[in-house]
DNA sequence: GTCTATATTCGGATAGAC
DNA sequence: GTCTATCCGAATATAGAC
């Protein structure tokens, strides 16, 4: 076996495994042995537990944001500098979601492992959180452009329940399911997103401003 | 020091760590350390690290849900049997951002626990999760009985995304400071809420059912 | 570069004195 | 009931052969 089949050998298992259980649960001897290789062969290419940790994070949030980063600019250009909200919201949630609900079971644990990985307190992610932070930033740039009228406050607001819909919905999504005996259907991922596009843009545009335009009974309700 | 001292030190102090780091990361030691017991004390009264954690969590979930119910059925009297959606949202949103929010730090780490606890994979959370499902369900019940003509999926993703945004609020509230520059005001608990709330009714309700009554930029919003 | 075998640390649990 | 001292397993990391 190569190095780099060896590498990726062991990031993907880590990652299927990160998907499921916090990091202190999944132990290096977990992952070798889903990996097929030795239990040295972790610390020979990563370093440490943590290192590994830390670049299969940046690694898989580095795709990702790409993905979104694309979205937004494409936006941009269509909309001639100025995306709508729609647009930039799509950018932000669509991915990860297409990402999560994906038949490629790795893409998949990607986007759950992500999530996971994003609220562990371990030290290699507390330097990672700064990325991201810039990442994010973008966003916002681009909601306060598109909506200049707005109160700033109401834009991050919007943003962070954007956000949290994303998260719980990847992380979440079992229990929904359960809840609901089974009704919400979660196999059609664009409904998923444009239901989350939907609720973002209200808590963005506020729903009495959004009142006179709002003929829009467009797709975000199924009723 | 009494029994009870002992093993109240230890839960609280075991609150106070788990709520800033994962259960994994913070050790026993950790506990007593911070407890000013001995490390035999753990074992001794609540049996393992696994059961301490279990009994810490079904006791403040007990204490928040009992909070939640009561104030459900508070709106049930008020409402004549059908207290409206805001007033059911209010019971389900209001009292873990009360304890988050609070200037109490034992009450503040009890909700950042509970989050952080409810996604943890470790056995003892697993069976509780039973619990919690219970409880929400009685919330799914009490939206679907008041709004009877929507679709119950509608309904579903609603209690979802209202749980997402408490979730992330309690969780990341840090982020959206930082991200906002410092504009958003997590002192102000009320307004937090009514956001939450405004935004998971009008996932809940539609905003374009919604639109005609929604009159009421009654404090939603600040512009 | 890969793997086996091992060193070392750490953390949960326990025995037994008080 | 409380605490000290200790055991034992587990997990990360490494040394060294191939």
């Amino acid at each position: 076996m190569s190095s780099d089949q060896t590498k990726t050998a062991i990031l993907t298992a880590a990652e299927m495994l990160w998907a499921e259980r916090s990091f202190g649960e999944v132990t290096m001897r977990d992952i070798v042995a889903a990996a097929g290789v030795n239990l040295a062969a972790v610390n020979y290419h990563f370093g440490s537990k943590d290192e590994l940790l830390a670049e299969l994070f940046i690694s898989r949030t580095t795709v990702l944001n790409r993905e979104r980063f694309a979205e937004l600019k494409a936006a941009e250009l269509e909309g001639g500098g100025r995306p709508s909200v729609e647009a930039i919201l799509l950018a932000l949630v669509g991915p990860p979601l297409r990402w999560c609900l994906s038949p490629d079971l790795q893409r998949s644990a990607a986007a759950r492992f992500m999530t996971r990985a994003s609220v562990e307190t371990v030290p290699p992610i507390k330097k990672i959180v700064d990325r991201e932070f810039r990442h994010l930033q973008r966003f916002a740039t681009a909601l306060r452009l598109a909506l200049p009228h707005r109160d700033e406050v109401d834009i991050y607001w919007g943003l962070h329940f954007a956000l949290a819909m994303i998260r719980q919905t990847v992380t979440d999504s079992e229990r929904l399911k359960k809840l609901s005996g089974g009704l919400c259907d979660l196999n059609d991922t664009d409904d998923i997103i444009r239901r989350i596009v939907a609720v973002a843009k209200v808590a963005l545009v506020g729903s009495a401003t959004a009142a006179p335009i709002a003929v829009r009974a467009s797709g975000s309700r199924k009723s």
